[in-house]
DNA sequence: CGTGATTTTGCACACCTATGCAAAATCACG
DNA sequence: CGTGATTTTGCATAGGTGTGCAAAATCACG
């Protein structure tokens, strides 16, 4: 294994010195000559900076630390390797955090110190999961954060969703359209700001359409909790139900249809949100609130990278409007194709 | 923004030389009184070592490549979960790398030059799609590689995969066993070998058991072509299917009853590969090898750090088995649980 | 206490690049 | 060509750590 080659051996070979490579290679003023010969004699040797020792005198990593829990809401790969692929084309990395189960504070504690050790230059914390501790760390430590899919606030953070209040106006517009009468809810956990927006988008508006909500029952994100507080809603004898998560919305028609011989939607119509591939899947071909992932994600990396190159861009909050999906897991209203 | 905290301010608070503190946060020897001096005097003071110059100096990132392709399949996104846990267990970090869709040979050397930039210290390759070009270069690189759920014969790369011929001959097994007597193949990718070994062991017992596979056609892991060529499969009157993995599984299941208006297992069985959770949702509830995932990530991870810490160790094999996973895709054999 | 063996410690340097500063070179222009 | 303005260049140092080497300290033991 051969040493390294460094800037001096280039330098040697060109016949300037050390910094010249060093200029040329930051991007800094050099005349067309040693441009010239300092990209010849590296490419010769087959020289590429050392990023470590960039980084290191820089204090820049352009590396970027995304935080992420649960990976089995299939919104969040889908998210997550498409911020991987914008950040590789902006020059920068993504290294990969995840929160154990349970996460404790001294977990939390960990993450925010390895992110430091790394000196990462940003954070995404791309989870409704994570706790509001985690962020105020975050940001205490004065790294440019962004809250991916998740809101907080008056904490000043930056943020980036979609129109969860509007989306959950869209899906009672629609239900109410669709002559539904006793319509339920199975709301996203009510501890994360787009489970509490969306259910608030969605009661509020029925309660302007002239109805009342029959029950709304915290489904939690979570399978087994969605299927649970099924039943109870089912007791009220609903006919229509909004869900949470497309996440949770699967599991509800799996029980609405396997467990207890539905029909949807003729027995129950069910609109779910996020539209996640999977909700095209014709076992599934379920109505919901589109999040335009894409450039949600855009505009996460938009907003981070602000923050990190002009270090007085301040905080924005953005929310990325997305359409009603119409498929066959609830009943469509009269002429609407 | 106060500076940073470095091992000279510990040292001088601890009335020490900077290199004893080095020796006590590396682990190097030094007496009981030092130790304790210099670790209240960094807890005081809130050190803690600079990665960036360690890694500089001693060469090592302790970061690991992770590449990955297509998400899609949600396999994947369970298996890179693992993996960041499992390395931030044992003290590593995972720098996720995305090959874009069509990924041509620039694309490859372009991750690669990427990695060795950032001195990653070991390289997992996670996806079936990537060309042996990719392994190749990484080998020749100097840096320790170990391939995840796919292999590359005589190429001396050390790799983790499930016993995929075994799978297929025991899918080739149980549909024997229940009777079927035309039964289809809607392969995994024939560039992969996955896609082939899992074809190869099928086939291969098939035979054993007196029976000709009615028809092979590589659905190349793609939703659409699995559909397409299920139409092939179809019109040769086939009353099983064996499909390549669960991801194609569930889009033939969907072509099959929501547009052909077929039963599942009643007019075809269809039997799957992986047993990624949603193989477990009520509404395609199906048959399939499980890839035992916590197992192949443990592995893998074990034999990459072996690699890394221990240079002499040489590239081992390993196939990790996994059960036939019985559900209701597919007919059951007389007296089978 | 004396002597040799062993551990601990500090010094100085290496790792590789970016950058402030002043000298040198180039340019503009009368 | 002369003079001042501007650009380019090299020198030297910083960034924070690990580590070889020799000196100092400690230990074992007669």
């Amino acid at each position: 294994m051969t040493r390294r080659v460094t800037s001096f051996d280039v330098a040697a070979r060109a016949g300037v010195s050390q910094s010249a490579v060093s200029r040329v290679f930051s991007g800094a003023s050099a005349s067309k000559a040693t441009v010239e010969k300092v990209r010849e004699a590296a490419e010769a040797l087959g020289y590429r900076p050392n990023v470590l020792a960039r980084s290191l005198i820089t204090g820049r990593s352009r590396i970027i630390g995304m935080v992420v829990a649960y990976l089995g809401n299939p919104f969040y790969p889908d998210a997550l390797e498409r911020f991987s692929r914008e950040f590789q084309d902006e020059g920068y990395h993504t290294l990969v955090f995840t929160l154990p189960e349970g996460a404790e504070d001294t977990d939390t504690d960990r993450i925010i110190q390895q992110m430091l050790d790394h000196q990462v230059d940003g954070i995404v914390l791309a989870s409704v999961g994570l706790g509001d501790a985690l962020a105020a760390r975050c940001e205490a430590a004065g790294i440019p954060v962004v809250l991916f899919n998740r809101g907080q606030e008056g904490s000043g953070l930056a943020q980036v969703t979609s129109a969860n209040r509007v989306g959950g106006a869209k899906v009672a517009d629609f239900l109410v359209a669709g002559g539904h009468t006793r319509i339920g809810h199975v709301a996203g956990w009510q501890g994360s700001s787009t489970g509490r927006d969306r259910t608030e988008g969605f009661v509020a508006r029925l309660v302007e359409l002239g109805q009342d909500c029959v029950g709304v029952e915290d489904g939690r994100y979570d399978h087994a909790e969605a299927v649970r507080v099924t039943d109870v809603l089912l007791d009220k004898g609903v006919d229509a139900l909004f869900v949470g998560n497309d996440h949770m919305a699967f599991a509800v028609m799996d029980h609405l249809r396997c467990t207890l011989d539905l029909s949807v939607p003729n027995d129950v119509s069910v609109v779910g949100y996020d539209d996640v591939p999977m909700a095209a899947f014709a076992a599934y071909d379920l109505t919901t609130v589109r999040q335009p992932v894409g450039r949600m994600v855009k505009a996460t990396v938009e907003a981070l990278i602000n923050q990190i190159e002009d270090k007085s861009a301040h905080a924005e909050v953005t929310e990325i409007d997305g359409p009603l999906i119409l498929r066959g897991s609830a009943r469509r209203p009269e002429g609407m194709e």
